[in-house]
DNA sequence: CAGATAAATGAACATTGTTCAAGTAAAAAA
DNA sequence: TTTTTTACTTGAACAATGTTCATTTATCTG
């Protein structure tokens, strides 16, 4: 029910169990139920988001995520039309979870008083967390946007944008840079490039380096713009 | 014939007409031929190769290449096992093409006396060059990579290693930093930086702001990261 | 209760990757 | 030359998948 999903680590297991009996109960004499949109679309997105999380975005089959939600295949594109708004709207989700971690982050390093590079530094921390807690799901973001041939709806490069503009504001707290153009690169090149270092590094799926090594990349980057930018 | 293909901009129109006339001749009467294998190998990379710039690694399907190529389906199984096999031979020339242009970078800017900091200006101007002409091909490579479950083979990762390196070596040259893990974490955040920088531009396999300013962010990261190393 | 309405159904279709028994041209053997 | 063997090509057939839509069914309305 809240905004972002993302498993919610808690109740995971609670839900588990009840949605594994939905479909089983009965001899499926369920036609022509009414009005059972809304539960039956997060039954759907459940068990398509589990099904990336298993076996990545080419796991996501209709028929598959059809008998898991306790439906027929046919209901799902009453739902959503095709499988690529399915996606859209699991990778929605995936960019408001990271959206409402980034700026938490970024508000308890304010609060904290901490320096516009440590602030950086915290958005970075959060996002290579984020990526390496949801590899799957973040993935599948990532592959899903790459495959698709023509642009997105506008609500969905909406959430994507968002999240440029959280480095927008912390990169407009450095003294110099504050023209718009001027931080509106900024903020795109420090994020590409955090943005670069993480996918390389689960490149193909896998972690192919330490984290550790991870980590120092991503400060490599953040000291030496916020260096730069520190005009010192 | 080259190691690297690409397209070939040159050769490109003679060798169309050519390949076209091939499938064409005859009346298919073409079964049971022998020792054939290199030259099909090469026409049916070669249409696969069209059939990706045209429409993306999604256009790339085993009925058409065939009918492009002149041959049956099952000899493209004959030839290369299967469509990730092809792709994978396709995305290697595309490896070895970007290598070639940029070790050939690094040399001139060498020669021409450019500091270590211009020298990485090259590579990475001749980086965002390459998947500017070269668009299609490129998010293949990217979108092919992702979609992959297990690891690909050694060869294969052979050549993107061989990208790295580069940018080590003209990480080398900086006075500073020269332990040798300190040097390929400089290497792996910057090159990852601007290829993460490169890669949010033409996300979605359009380009989403104008190339001046992808140009501009790479500047922004490559003069920071310089600047850090040069220790001022 | 009867008709209208909204939604769920699943068989059927189209498109794809892939396999493999049968066929065929070239080489080797006779 | 004729026959046999070899090596490769072929394309029909299969399986898996996304998607559609005529039919069926539950619920609502009067």
């Amino acid at each position: 029910m809240a905004p972002n999903e993302i498993i919610s680590p808690a109740d995971k297991m609670a839900l588990r169990a009840k949605q594994a009996d939905i479909p089983a109960s009965g001899e499926s004499k369920t036609a022509g139920r009414k009005r059972f949109e809304p539960e039956m679309r997060e039954h759907v997105i459940k068990a398509a988001t589990r099904a990336i999380e298993a076996k990545g975005l080419e796991g996501l089959k209709a028929r598959p995520i059809a008998q898991r939600a306790g439906i027929s295949v046919g209901s799902i594109y009453n739902l959503f039309g095709d499988l690529d708004e399915l996606t859209r709207v699991i990778n929605g989700r995936t960019y408001d979870a990271l959206y409402e971690i980034e700026r938490s982050a970024l508000e308890q390093a304010r609060e904290a008083g901490k320096t516009s590079r440590e602030q950086m530094m915290d958005l970075a921390a959060a996002y290579l967390d984020f990526v390496e807690t949801h590899q799957a799901i973040w993935l599948a973001c990532l592959a899903f946007n790459r495959n698709q041939t023509d642009l997105p709806p506008q609500w969905y490069l909406d959430k994507e944008q968002a999240l440029f503009r959280i480095i927008e504001d912390a990169i407009a707290t450095f003294p110099g840079a504050q023209e718009l153009e001027a931080r509106q690169n900024n903020a795109r090149a420090l994020w590409a490039s955090i943005h670069g270092i993480v996918t390389v590094a689960v490149a193909d799926g896998f972690l192919m380096q330490p984290i550790a090594n991870v980590w120092t990349q991503i400060q490599i980057i953040v000291n030496a713009v916020a260096g730069s930018l520190e005009g010192e």
